[in-house]
DNA sequence: CCAAAAGTGTTGAAGTTACACCCATGC
DNA sequence: GCATGGGTGTAACTTCAACACTTTTGG
């Protein structure tokens, strides 16, 4: 008997806790976010991937699923940022008949575990998924509004992302390899939404230790080719481990 | 049909979602624990107050249900820690054993919803309630063992009332309107785990402008009877709204 | 008069902010 | 040669860390 339930589980979702992932991206001008479009929907276009999870899943391994059936990705930065769960969170209509189309028990208390998740926007290669008929990057600050309560996440997600990079170097999951202190400085800046000193900013990372400068420059820039970086893993772990204050920017 | 279904809700638990209190008291010498016992466990003795959910409460809410049955307390600081579900967190014998003697689906998958809260123990009532025969006070720090994955939680919520606190004045919520300075120094050693120069403090937490000095002394003490303070709520209301960089202790 | 905790200032080091000009390249 | 972004140093100010002695009370 607790074998069939076993047996079960592992292949059903539950129909009550799903994970949802805000996908920032950067583009070296702005950050942007992943969100999906849900096609044959009145009203609210735009949500955040997510799914339920199954019964035999960790939540972290359900939100690794989600992100690698829509982006094809693995081993993507991924931080948990809390569970949400607002009763009435299917107060729109379009978000009902959605679910109708969607899930097999569409009128189920659902509590979602929201994750936060930044990628290299290179490596992205757009796919279709069992969730998401297209999905597209736009710009964080042009986003007004998204199905359910993935606005409120949105928004818990970007003052999180905020808090951390202050403390963690975790900006450069958001960059290739090899990059520039004007593409980490805009990086900051967007995050933050603020400007920020140029000098006082690179004296500042430089002292991190975190970024080794390469041999290499730019080229086929129409102004002097700036110096190309990559960051020290070694420094980088150190810090990512134990973190950093006084990085207030 | 659909009403139906929504009477229901009104009236069940939810199998899958549970919240799970870690409750600190400050006795003005170290940081405390509150935990509940599990009468005839074998095994492990001492887990963190939480129940299943409601299928139409908030999580916040269901928190605050756990937490008021629990001690008689409402209008209490609570903050979310996020989401815990290892789905192999069943795997003591007597965590299994004591589901099955007060759940309906002793097997379902349970995410928990983790919070943290400060009161004033002054203020606790100890009693019993629907999830607990009785609770107890112990110090953090002899916390070795607790059911399911209560420990990490407990560990989890160490280090986010560590950080929290070197950001927003939070700490009041553990003391009583009237304190001295000397507990609110040793509230914030117990709670960063590290000494912490006096002076430094003081000149430090003045500077904030949250504590106003009352005209009163302590008396009945063998020395220097030390001034006794209350906090400046309208100062301390702008901070916890806004928080504040360079607390760093 | 002794034990116990309260209360108080200064100094050197480190970190933060604000600010302006020359450089290398492609077109 | 000009437009574009790259790259650099300094001075005033603020914050931080380290440190020791006197005061007031109860017993």
């Amino acid at each position: 008997m607790r074998k069939e339930i076993k047996k079960n589980a592992a292949l059903e979702l539950n129909p009550n806790v799903s994970v949802d992932c805000v996908i920032f991206g950067f583009d070296f001008d702005k950050l942007n976010v992943l969100v999906i479009n849900r096609d044959g929907v009145d009203g609210v276009q735009w949500a955040l991937p997510g799914n339920l999870i199954y019964d035999d899943e960790h939540l972290d391994q359900a939100a690794n699923r989600v992100l690698a059936e829509l982006t094809g990705l693995q081993h993507i930065y991924l931080e948990q940022i809390g569970a949400f769960g607002d009763p009435n969170r299917i107060s729109k209509e379009s978000d009902r008949s959605w679910l109708q189309s969607i899930r097999t028990q569409p009128e189920a208390r659902v509590i979602t575990v929201a994750y936060f998740s930044l990628v290299k926007m290179e490596d992205y290669q757009p796919q279709a998924s069992s969730f998401a008929k297209s999905a597209e990057w736009i710009p964080v600050n042009e986003i007004r509004e998204l199905a359910f309560d993935h606005f409120d996440i949105l928004q818990t997600a970007k003052s999180r992302l905020k808090q951390m990079i202050k403390i963690r170097p975790i900006g450069f999951n958001l960059l290739p390899e090899k990059f520039t202190l004007s593409q980490l400085h805009k990086l900051y800046e967007s995050i933050l939404d603020k400007p920020l000193d140029k000098r006082n900013f690179r004296r500042k990372i430089q002292k991190l230790n975190i970024v080794m400068s390469l041999e290499e420059k730019q080229s086929g820039v129409p102004h002097k080719p700036s110096q190309l970086f990559m960051f020290d893993k070694e420094h980088y772990l150190l810090l990512t481990q134990n973190g950093f204050d006084n990085f207030g920017f």
